[in-house]
DNA sequence: ATGGCAGTTCGACAATACTGGAAATATCAT
DNA sequence: ATGATATTTCCAGTATTGTCGAACTGCCAT
């Protein structure tokens, strides 16, 4: 799921990001870096009942844009950072000009996590 | 409809791009370069009927992605190479772990327009 | 003015996505 | 085992999106 990236899973990439609440949910993994965060407190932070938040971190899961790790009862969400890479690596490579739009400096966790979980 | 990218205009871009047939429509523009297609020839290569093509189109206009312009007869479309700027530029600035995932690099034609429409 | 070409808008239908309460599942503590 | 907690799955209703033929509008040539 973090291979590169054809146009169905680009789509898919797309349609999960293209939605208020996914988007800030997204957003929200970002900023929370590697250690990501528990479905309930994301509940709480973007105030969405919670059987709809399962809903879209599905999606989001879905699209490989975020994993889910389980740490006791909760369930921990995290970006994945490699995935952002791909789709706008695709984005720049298939729906810009052709001219290099940007090198291939890579997105990255805002800061390391405490739990080393970082692919090899 | 060329400035910053809020969260809104994000999600209307990247609603935009999520299916199969406006990825496509939009890479084929992208291909065009400044001197765009007629809707005609879109649906002649993408092979769609012509009344869904034009919902297409005017999904992807909405977003700001795309261009109209007439031509006598035909309706030329090209594609916004600032909108994609600057929704690659939302996705690594919000998106992304906050690292600096490309510098001010810009989407820029493939090609010189004949007819030269280069903005300001 | 008439006719024809380029493309859009209308309308009706099918399909998919979103929402949120209620019931089910998994994990942990006692 | 029992109960509490964290989260998902189920379900039903509502809303949005996509499809395409047919009718319409704008532009040009004669």
């Amino acid at each position: 799921m973090t291979d590169r990236f054809n146009a169905d899973r680009t789509i898919l990439a797309l349609g999960a990001l293209a939605h208020e609440n996914r988007l800030a949910l997204f957003r929200l993994l970002v900023q929370a870096g590697a250690d990501g965060m528990a479905a309930g407190a994301i509940a709480d932070a973007l105030d969405i009942p919670n059987s709809s938040l399962s809903f879209h971190l599905a999606h989001l899961t879905r699209a490989g844009l975020i994993r889910q790790t389980r740490q006791s009862r909760s369930l921990i969400y995290s970006a994945d950072y490699a995935a952002m890479n791909g789709l706008v690596g695709y984005l720049t490579e298939n729906c810009c000009g052709g001219a290099a739009c940007l090198p291939d400096m890579t997105c990255e966790p805002v800061h390391e996590p405490s739990i080393s979980r970082q692919r090899a």
